[in-house]
RNA sequence: GGUUCCGUAGCUCAGCUGGAUAGAGCAACAGCCUUCUAAGCUGUGGGUCCCGCGUUCGAAUCGCGGCGGAAUCACCA
């Protein structure tokens, strides 16, 4: 039993049996206790005035008296204002702690047979250029969250929709067909995604400069300026060819779409690699080319029951003004799909293939219109959880300069960065002369677990709700509130675990209740207890970054106990075991908590 | 202009379902390694919690009104 309940039961007792009243739900509230005072839990009593009719600290000293003698939990108490600070008697944090350790995966919720099926949608590339830490951000806030709702007992199907089709990708290809001289990942060595990156780059390099030459001819002929510009941009040969591309693509032109075929097949090698450097996968992938259709006739279907209608050049609209919302486009007037349409079809699709419980989409915050938008439409078209979809909706990630321009050539590239982070670590590890001793192969995972770590951190420790700044040049610290430090910690501990071991010393699976403890270890084991609430919290809040702060509380708080005092040298055989005991539910609650977040953790670093 | 989100130390961020004197890290300065890993620990300085009004015993937190920033309101995706 949760210490908490115990103490809110205990205290509505006490109010009945001193004022004879009922303590309503909500006006026991127990808070931790702030550090400057001591106390585990306080009791606020401001709530209980009216019904004892004294002042705070009287009604506080009187319920403090009362608990002491009733409850066996209650060691102790203090009244400070209108503030009752208890005490928690040491054999109850024993009694924690040896519950902790007798589950390996303390805190986690396992999936049972009826638990409602959540997928969750994230990543979600357009396959014209590579990973970039925008989609990092989402890559790791999708993955991590994926991880929590596992946690909190639901069946969780992680899925991903590839963006393959379009005029993008039509663009890397006309550019490979024109500049390319049958370049291909292996005569080039450069990844897949990389090598079509840099075709797009060229069109879009090739057709700027159609542009500009036909402005200036259509300038010359007396045409203002704006008006110029944008007949150029229609006019463009480049752009004419990539269009023409699409419509064979869409006739299905066995050329077209064998080359697109070829080129995305490069693309998702590439993909690939970079999803497997960053831990995440995905249990279930969708195509655009595959769920676009599916979605035009899902709109017929809704304008034949009345919910949408059609204009005069025959495009196809939703009326959303009853929702406060405008008119929304759902088919143009050529009959081709809209990127709404392409989001209803996908919906369709899952729904066939899973009875999905909720839904939840991983899309920047610049869509949140689009997801309010698709909420009222999938509800209107009878998808049950449409109604109550969830848009994790996260913000941009900017430099310090502001935006990423792809045009100044400012974008972050995701396979860089990591392989940036994996040097800077292993550099930093030399320096130190920490893996002495260590396999090159050893060496190196270390290199790679501490610097992504000190990536993923960065990203997930932030609300994801706001935007966040990355600068690339001070880089990513190791030192102070990182993955790095959290991860040194449980290294810390494993090398102490191990000292212990070789030394033969057993660890009981209960330790006795008679050790008496000292603040800290206390407020070890009342943070160790913490953690249950927080994979709780970071699930219905939908918040991972719960979890990244909670560890960093947790190790902070652990570095001073394991400053202040010896555990292997503790010359109290009992007090030693135990220290090692609660050490080693530290190290597991960082390795859960990390490992919720997609952070591994080194054994040694 | 409408809608949504954000505004806390020089910088990056916690805290926000109302509770005590608003916390970390970075940066600056001063200490701690013959002792379990110094990627650590301790200390000093640093605040109009954007502004105003309201609700309350009590507001960074809730409500209303401003101000500032971001996103969005496409027959682009």
């Amino acid at each position: 039993m949760k210490i908490e309940d115990r103490l809110t039961a205990a205290a509505a007792e006490a109010v009945k049996a001193l004022y004879g009243c009922e303590a309503a739900p909500g006006m026991i509230q127990l808070q931790k206790t702030k550090k400057e005072f001591e106390g585990h839990l306080t009791l606020v009593v401001f709530p209980f005035l009216k019904m004892s009719k004294k002042g705070p600290e009287q009604t506080a000293q009187e319920i403090g008296e009362y608990l002491k003698l009733h409850e066996p939990a209650v060691a102790a108490y203090n009244v400070i204002k209108g503030f009752l600070n208890i005490t928690v008697a040491s054999p109850v944090w024993i009694e924690m702690l040896n519950h902790i350790d007798a589950d390996p995966e303390w805190g986690l919720t396992e999936a049972k047979e009826d638990a409602p099926l959540v997928m969750i949608e994230y990543s979600s590339p357009n396959t014209n250029k590579p990973l970039h830490l925008g989609h990092m951000r989402n890559n790791l806030l999708g993955n991590a969250l994926a991880n929590v709702m596992a946690a909190n007992g639901n069946k969780v199907v992680k899925t991903n929709i590839v963006n393959d089709r379009g005029i993008h990708i039509c663009k890397s290809m006309l550019a490979w067909l024109k500049y390319g001289n049958g370049e291909t990942p292996e005569s080039s060595g450069k990844k897949g995604d990389h090598l079509i990156g840099d075709y797009y780059v060229a069109f879009d390099k090739h057709y700027k400069a159609e542009v500009k030459e036909l402005q200036a001819k259509y300038e010359a002929d007396g045409m203002d300026a704006e008006k110029a510009k944008a007949k150029a941009e229609e006019e463009a040969p480049l752009m004419q060819e990539a269009r023409e591309m699409l419509r064979k693509w869409e006739a299905n032109d066995p050329e077209v779409r064998a080359l697109w075929e070829k080129m995305n097949n490069w693309v998702y090698a590439g993909f690939d690699e970079t999803y497997r450097m960053m831990g995440v996968g995905f249990d279930k992938i969708y195509y655009e080319s595959q769920t676009y259709l599916e979605g035009k006739e899902k709109v017929l279907e809704g304008l034949e029951k009345g919910l949408f209608y059609r204009k005069e050049d025959g495009s196809v609209w939703a009326d959303l003004t009853p929702e406060g919302l405008d008119q929304k486009l759902l088919l143009r007037s050529d009959g081709t799909s809209v990127y709404m349409t392409q989001d209803i079809g996908t919906a369709k699709m899952r729904f066939e293939d899973y009875p999905i419980d909720k839904m939840i989409y991983v899309v920047g915050n610049e869509q949140n219109y689009h997801f309010q938008v698709l909420s009222i439409l999938l509800d209107k078209l009878g998808f049950k959880w449409g109604k109550d979809l969830i848009h994790f909706s996260y913000g941009m990630v900017e430099l310090p300069e502001g935006k990423m321009k792809s045009r100044e050539g400012t974008v972050v590239d995701a396979d860089d960065l990591m392989a940036t982070m994996i040097d800077t670590a292993r550099e930093t590890s030399a320096e130190l002369g920490k893996l002495d001793g260590l396999s090159k192969e050893e060496a190196e995972n270390v290199a790679r677990i501490v610097g992504l770590g000190a990536l993923k951190y960065f990203i997930l420790k932030v609300d994801a709700r706001k935007n966040m700044t990355f600068n690339p040049k001070e880089s990513i610290d190791f030192n102070g509130n990182t993955g790095p430090f959290i991860q040194y910690t449980y290294a810390r501990i494993r090398s102490i675990l191990r000292k212990a071991s070789e030394a033969g010393i057993e660890l009981p699976a209960t330790l006795p209740a008679d050790i008496e403890l000292n603040t800290k270890e206390e407020d070890l084991i009342q943070k160790l207890a913490d953690f249950r609430v927080m994979v709780k919290q970071a699930g219905t809040d939908y918040n991972p970054s719960i979890l990244a702060n909670y560890a960093y509380d947790l190790v902070k708080e652990y570095n001073q106990f394991y400053h202040d005092f010896s555990i292997l040298r503790e010359e109290d055989e009992a007090r030693k075991v135990f220290r090692l005991v609660l050490s080693k539910n530290v190290s597991k609650v960082i390795k859960l908590s990390m490992g919720l977040l997609g952070i591994e953790v080194p054994e040694r670093m």
